[in-house]
DNA sequence: GCGTGACGTCGAAGCGCTTCGACGGGGGAA
DNA sequence: TTCCCCCGTCGAAGCGCTTCGACGTCACGC
C-alpha cells in the first residue's frame, strides 16, 4: 500500500504538505501542487479512508434508511436511493444502506461509531418513533417526508397537499363538478403516513373552495379492490366525471374497471393521478399526472445535509417541492 | 465521546484488555469480562469505526453494486439489496451502496481506499468490463450472476438453465407438445446478459430432449409488444398449448392478449413463468412459476464473502441454486 | 523442587492521516 | 529602513483502536 509519506518523499515535500495540497485547506504553490499531483498519479496513491476518518473525524459517508413495508412503491424507493447516491458522490461522499428493520438501534450504531457523518431517513411517519433519537443524535439528519411535529428537524418532500389541490384545480378548470379521490390502502392512513393524509387534505380543501362535490375512497393495492371502488363510486355518485388516483398499482386496473363499466376515459370520465411518470405513461390511456420528483428530493436532501455538515447556520427546516402537473390524454373538459 | 481508555479506567484494566474482551482474540477471565461489559454499558461506549478500521485494516463494510438499467425488474433488485444488508448485519458488517454508473472507478476507489473489505456485484454481463478489475483487486468479491468466463471469480445465482428446463419439463409432463418461450426484451440478449440466454438454452434443450416443437420470442416490456407476440404465436403456431414467460412486466398483458384472442388460460393454453412470486400471484389467473430466490442469493453471496474474508481456502467458484417450481392455476394437462 | 506452559493482563508501538503551531522569506506600509 | 503580516512549508502531536511481545502467576508433571 502506498501512503502519504511515500508520496511526500517522492515529491520532495513533507506529508503535511501533501495533505494540504489534497484538501486545499492551506495555500500551496502551483509548482509544488503540480509535483505532488504527479507523484500521486505515478504512485497510484489513495488515501486510506479509515485513517482519514480517524484523523479528521469525518467519514465522508452518509446513511440512507430505506423503507421495507407494504404499500409503498418499490421503484420510487429505488429512484430516491439512486439520486441520493449520485448527489452524495458529487460531494465526495458515499452512502451506507440501512434497512428500516434495523430501526433506532441501527441509526444509533452508525452515528455513535462515527461510521457516518449524517443520515437521511425515508418514509417518515407522522408520529415516527425515530424522531426523538434523530433530534438527540450528534450528527445532522434530513427526513424525506414530514412528521406531525417537524420542529427541530430538517424535512424535504413533495408538497402533497398542493399536489392534491392541483389535481382538483385542474379538474375544476375543465368544468368538472363531481369528483372522487381513490387513495392509498387503508393501512397507509392507519399508520399515519403523512403524505397520504396531506393529499386528502389538499383534495378536500380545493374541492370545497371550488364548490365541487367530492368524496374520498381508500383502496387496497389489488385489481379486485379497484373494481369494487369503481363500482361503488358509480353507484353512489352517478354524476361523477373526475377522479384523482393516489395509488400506483391500482391506476391501470381502475381505468380498466371504469371502461368495462361503460365509462370511457377521458370521454366520460377524466382521470388524474399522483404517481411516477412511468406509471402514468404505461397505462392504455396515458394519464395526466403529478410525479414525485424523486431526483430533486434526493438531491435536495443531500444538499441540505452538506450545508449542515458545512456548518451552515440557517438551513431551512421545511422544504416543500411544488407539484408539477403533466397533462396527458386522460383528462378533458366536462362533456 | 467515550473511548476505550475511558472504559479501561472505569473497569480498572488496560485498554488492550478491553479490546481483547471485545474481540475475544485472547482469553479474558470471566470476572474481568463482566466488569468490562458493565463499564461499557454504563458509559455507553461505542468503538470508533475509523479507528478500528485503521488499526485492524478491516472496515467491516461491504460494497454492493446495484444495476440501474432498463429491462431489469426493480423490485427484484431491491429484494437482493435488502437480503444482502440483512445477511451482512448478521455478520456484523454494513453495506455501502454503489450504483453501476460509478463503474470501474467506483469499485477501484472503495477498494483502494480500504473503505470496504469486499464487494458484491449484481447484474453481471457475459463479457462484463469489470471482470478484469475484480480479478485484480486485492479484496474479495462475489458476483450475482455468471459471466461467460467465471474462472477465478466467485459467482452465485439461480440456475437459469435448469429453470428453463424445469418449465419445459412441467409442460411436457402435462402432455403439451407445442410450446413457446416469450423472453426478455431484445436489448437484454444483445448486451449479453447471461441469465436470459441461459433460460433460452435450457428451454430449447429440454424441448428437444422431450421431442417438443418449440420457438423463442424476445419481447419488449410493453403491453402492445405482448399483444403482438401473442398474435404472432397464434398465427405461426396454431397448435400451441404451452407458453413459458421470462419477462415480468409482460406476463399480465400477455395473458390478457391470449384471452382476448379467444384462448382461455389454462383451458386452452398453459402458462408458466420465471418471475417473482408477487408477480405470479397478482395476475388474474395465478401463474405457475419459478421464483428468483432473492433471499437465498443475497444471503449466499454474503456467506461466500465472509468465508473468503475469514481466509477460507476453498470457496466454491460457482454456486447455482436449483429452481423450484410453484404450481398455480395457469397450467393443466393438454386437453 | 523445579522446569514448563497456559492463562490473564499490561505497555508500547504503530495503523495512515490531519491539523496546529512555528518559521523563514518576501513584500507593503510607515 | 524597520516592522508586520501573509504565504508556503515543515515537524510533531495526536485521532482511537488493535496487536505484539512480555511478564507474573499458577498448576502440572517428573
Amino acid at each position: 500500500m502506498v501512503k502519504i509519506t511515500d508520496v511526500a518523499r517522492h515529491a520532495g515535500v513533507s506529508p503535511s504538505t501533501v495533505s494540504y495540497a489534497l484538501s486545499g485547506k492551506r495555500p500551496i504553490s502551483e509548482e509544488t501542487r503540480q509535483r505532488i499531483e504527479d507523484s500521486i498519479r505515478e504512485l497510484g496513491y489513495r488515501p486510506h479512508a479509515g485513517a482519514r476518518a480517524l484523523a479528521s473525524s469525518r467519514s465522508n459517508v452518509l446513511a440512507l434508511v430505506v423503507p421495507l413495508r407494504t404499500g409503498i412503491h418499490v421503484p420510487v424507493v429505488m429512484q430516491f436511493a439512486v439520486s441520493v447516491v449520485t448527489a452524495a458522490r458529487r460531494h465526495d461522499h458515499d452512502v451506507l444502506l440501512l434497512t428500516q428493520e434495523e430501526g433506532e438501534d441501527g441509526l444509533r450504531r452508525v452515528a455513535d461509531t462515527a461510521l457516518v457523518d449524517a443520515l437521511i431517513v425515508m418514509d417518515v411517519q407522522l408520529h415516527d418513533r425515530r424522531l426523538p433519537l434523530l433530534r438527540a443524535l450528534d450528527r445532522p439528519s434530513v427526513l424525506i417526508g414530514f412528521p406531525a411535529e417537524p420542529a427541530g428537524l430538517t424535512c424535504i418532500d413533495l408538497d402533497f397537499k398542493a399536489a392534491g389541490e392541483l389535481c382538483v384545480e385542474h379538474l375544476a378548470g375543465l368544468g368538472h363538478r363531481v369528483i372522487g379521490l381513490v387513495g392509498s390502502p387503508p393501512e397507509v392512513y392507519v399508520r399515519e403516513t403523512g403524505f397520504a393524509q396531506r393529499v386528502v387534505q389538499g383534495f378536500t380543501a380545493a374541492a370545497d373552495r371550488n364548490g365541487l362535490s367530492s368524496s374520498v375512497h381508500p383502496c387496497e393495492a389489488a385489481p379486485a379492490a379497484a373494481r369494487q371502488v369503481a363500482e361503488q363510486l358509480l353507484r353512489e355518485r352517478p354524476a361523477l366525471t373526475g377522479v384523482v388516483v393516489h395509488n400506483e398499482p391500482v391506476l391501470e386496473p381502475l381505468i380498466d374497471a371504469f371502461e368495462s363499466l361503460g365509462l370511457r376515459v377521458p370521454g366520460d370520465l377524466s382521470v388524474t393521478a399522483i404517481c411516477p411518470d412511468e406509471v402514468a405513461e404505461q397505462t392504455r390511456v396515458p394519464v395526466t399526472s403529478i410525479a414525485i420528483p424523486t431526483a430533486e428530493v434526493g438531491t435536495g436532501a443531500v444538499e441540505l445535509l452538506m450545508r449542515k455538515l458545512g456548518g451552515a447556520t440557517a438551513v431551512p427546516e421545511a422544504t416543500l417541492l411544488s407539484p408539477r402537473l403533466t397533462v396527458r390524454g386522460s383528462t378533458m373538459p366536462r362533456p
